[in-house]
DNA sequence: TCACTTTTTGAATGATGATTCATTTTTACC
DNA sequence: GGTAAAAATGAATCATCATTCAAAAAGTGA
């Protein structure tokens, strides 16, 4: 049937298109976007160079597809976790529990994010980077939101909601870092307690805070 | 003289050798190590592309000398100053009084930095890289050290001194970042206080611990 | 000013790699 | 099995540099 085959067709090209993206993924992962060419994608991929040029018009958009897309997914988590109604404490704690284990499930796409987070002078010639960089600090915006709630709740010190915020990405990021270049492997979520605690109880002994 | 003729040149060789330093650090700094090519440095320094070869031996071994300079710089002012003998808490507060201070004269130096810092395979075929990248991890141990006398001196928590030298570094980069990125420009030194409220005495409100 | 050395130069070389496109392979339908 | 459409291919194109090097310029001592 006419409107069956069709179906067929879409969804193996979606199928190869998710098969290109994670074989760059694996690339781009493994040696950063300039040292990645095309056909280093391709072979991963068991396609044709040319083939690729099918599915991404060049080698940045499909870079760049393949952050975004990941991207949209964790903020489209974390969002609907904060939906529900509770104390800024545990919020925090539910949204780190997500991000750390969406990190361990694509450890190969955060060695990308944590790369290209850092980069100032955008690789893309335009809008594709502009776009993913916002995303990034909407991310930011959304935890400062934490923060402020937690203050109103007279839970958190009446410290910058935005620095509060920097803080907790910083302490996040630093972790992950670690975690990613570590020799002997371990669970990430095993340091979440950790990461918890200092952010929550700060380093210092309480007997001696000023 | 003999002698006086050959300091001369000396002299003059360096002082060449510092000006195409500085002119690949802007470059760098503002289009990342691949986007930049040996042609941008040359103009922005005065001189034809071949003479830069004269002082380097190849675009990788300039960037990496950039770079690996000014970590022994801040690595040497950072020893020095633990050399004094004083209270963990005090060098915690020297040595990020330090730091900001360097990265705030040297704001270009710092993109640079920032962006490698978090690159995972290295740009460069061997040494260069990995050199350089000890270098930067030997910094966390020099604060582990520091946390752990602090915990000693009963001041800090008993936690996991990697893990908080971690934390302490993750925020730094990420106030640093935050200003390296920042529309309006402010000092960073006025964010100095914050960050040492916030990793020592945490984002809780005292009464709410636990 | 001249002969000689040192330094600088930027055009030429060679390699690399993104992208294209004429050709081949596969699929769909009879 | 034949043929027309769709998809895949990878060799050829074209541009971009890192690096080199023959020639030019600047420096040096007479």
């Amino acid at each position: 049937m006419e409107t069956e085959k069709i179906r067929r067709k879409e969804r193996e090209y979606l199928a190869h298109r998710e098969e290109i993206l994670s074989a760059a993924e694996k690339v781009f992962a493994a040696k950063g976007f300039f040292p990645t060419t095309m056909s280093d994608i391709a072979r991963e991929a068991e396609f044709g160079t040319g083939t690729l040029y099918k599915y991404f018009k060049s080698k940045e958009e499909l870079y760049f597809t393949l952050i975004d897309e990941k991207v949209e997914e964790i903020n489209r988590l974390v969002k609907t976790e904060l939906l529900q109604k509770t104390s800024a404490v545990e919020r925090i704690k539910k949204v780190l529990g997500l991000q750390f284990e969406f990190f361990e499930r694509k450890r190969d796409f955060f060695k990308i994010y944590i790369s290209e987070r850092n980069r100032f002078e955008w690789t893309v010639k335009d809008d594709l980077g502009k776009g993913l960089h916002e995303k990034m600090v909407a991310y930011i915006n959304i935890l400062a939101e934490v923060m402020r709630q937690g203050i109103k709740e007279g839970k958190f010190r009446p410290l910058n909601p935005m620095d509060l915020a920097h803080t907790l990405v910083g302490i996040v990021n630093s972790f992950v870092f670690e975690w990613l270049i570590s020799r002997e492997p371990y669970p990430l979520i095993s340091k979440l307690d950790t990461v918890l605690e200092i952010f929550l109880g700060g380093a210092q002994q309480m007997e001696r805070r000023k």
